[in-house]
DNA sequence: AAATCGGGGTC
DNA sequence: GACCCAGATTT
């Protein structure tokens, strides 16, 4: 079976080939794992674009080293999950400064990486050593349970473990590189979430799910809880052709991210008038403002919440008195210097 | 083991 | 809407 499985998945793969930038016939391991980090729970068709600014505006592990956090949080934008950003960064500056610029060229050496977790260790090891370590991904997983008849649920610790095991052993004498390039190819491409191409499949005539009607029932999942909902009121304060932004910091979403100042309340309802005023007092030190205007509620779906947003805009009608660490006042032309999240790009270029 | 962390494509 | 993506980290 791990012979039938390798050398169909093999013949598939040099017949559809899937050419990404990343994956050249001299991998560069700084190439290989900016490629894996930005590819985490993010499809290749939307990290790409990603990964060519990165490499293009940091070639070298050094560069993006000396680069400012701003920077870097600046060029993630949009993609989401920013602790793989702000770790990202972190592991950069480790090897510059600890291990002279060089990877790790170990699964257990990348693994202790900040931002490496069992699937990258064993892609980056694999992929630009060498290494012979199995992928398992979602999409490793979800090809693995149909094939093999996985019937626990894929989000389970204990079946990961299943699943890297029967990975295991279906890539015994193969090329690992090739092997885990293929595996995940096929998955994302043949063996699909929804509608997979069973009848074009050449791993068909040995799948336990299409075999036994149950393509459509693997793999299985563990349900997810409902979402959180959120009312965030941006508070945007303008100030002699500025506007006030503010980093976030951590145990959130955004982290690292620069944001209007928000009171967050639990419905839709725009806080009163003395909540708000006394919430730009505790900012700038003063509430003397005149209102300018009030956005509609946005709303923003996250992978655990749903964000409402609201905007609402002030002329200060003073000099701001107090000042914090995180803040910015910004103008048009230097708010692009700073990461903001999707609803605060798109207010700030709409208004 | 369960919760948390974005945004976008697809059905 | 629901699902899910070249997952990792914290609780």
């Amino acid at each position: 079976m791990a012979n039938f499985f390798a050398r169909t998945l093999l013949k598939w793969h040099r017949d559809n080939p899937r050419p990404l930038p990343w994956a050249t016939t001299n991998p560069d391991p700084y190439h290989i794992w900016l490629s894996e980090i930005i590819m985490q729970q993010t499809r290749i068709e939307q990290g790409t674009a990603y990964y060519l600014r990165f490499v293009n505006k940091f070639p070298t592990v050094d560069s993006l080293a000396s680069a400012s956090t701003d920077q870097v949080m600046r060029l993630w934008q949009g993609l989401g999950y920013y602790t793989r950003a702000r770790n990202l960064h972190k592991a950069a500056k480790h090897i510059v400064e600890n291990l002279d610029s060089n990877f790790p060229d170990t699964y257990e050496g990348l693994l202790a990486l900040p931002g490496i977790g069992p699937y990258s260790a064993a892609a980056i090891s694999s992929f630009a050593f060498g290494r012979r370590h199995a992928v398992v991904d979602g999409n490793v997983k979800r090809l693995i349970a149909r094939f093999s008849g996985v019937r626990s649920s894929i989000d389970d610790a204990s079946t990961h473990l299943q699943i890297q095991q029967i990975a295991s052993t279906f890539m015994t004498d193969v090329s690992t590189a090739v092997f885990n390039q293929a595996i995940m190819n096929f998955g994302a491409l043949v063996c699909k979430p929804k509608s997979p191409l069973c009848a074009a499949c050449p791993l068909a005539t040995h799948c336990f799910a299409f075999q036994n009607n149950l393509v459509d029932a693997l793999p299985v999942r563990t349900k997810k809880k409902d979402l959180r909902e959120r009312y965030f009121h941006f508070v945007v304060l303008h100030y002699r052709g500025k506007f006030l932004l503010q980093r976030r910091v951590e145990k959130d979403i955004w982290h690292g991210l620069y944001v209007p100042p928000l009171l967050e309340s639990k419905s839709t309802r725009i806080p009163s008038h003395t909540r708000l005023h006394s919430f730009v007092h505790g900012l700038i030190g003063h509430d003397d403002i005149e209102g300018i205007e009030s956005s509609s509620t946005i709303r923003q779906l996250l992978s655990h919440q749903s964000i409402n947003g609201r905007f609402i805009h002030y002329k200060l009608l003073a000099p701001p008195i107090t000042s914090f660490e995180t803040f910015v006042w910004v103008s048009k032309k230097t708010m692009n210097q700073y990461g903001k999240p999707k609803m605060v790009a798109e207010m700030l270029n709409d208004y």
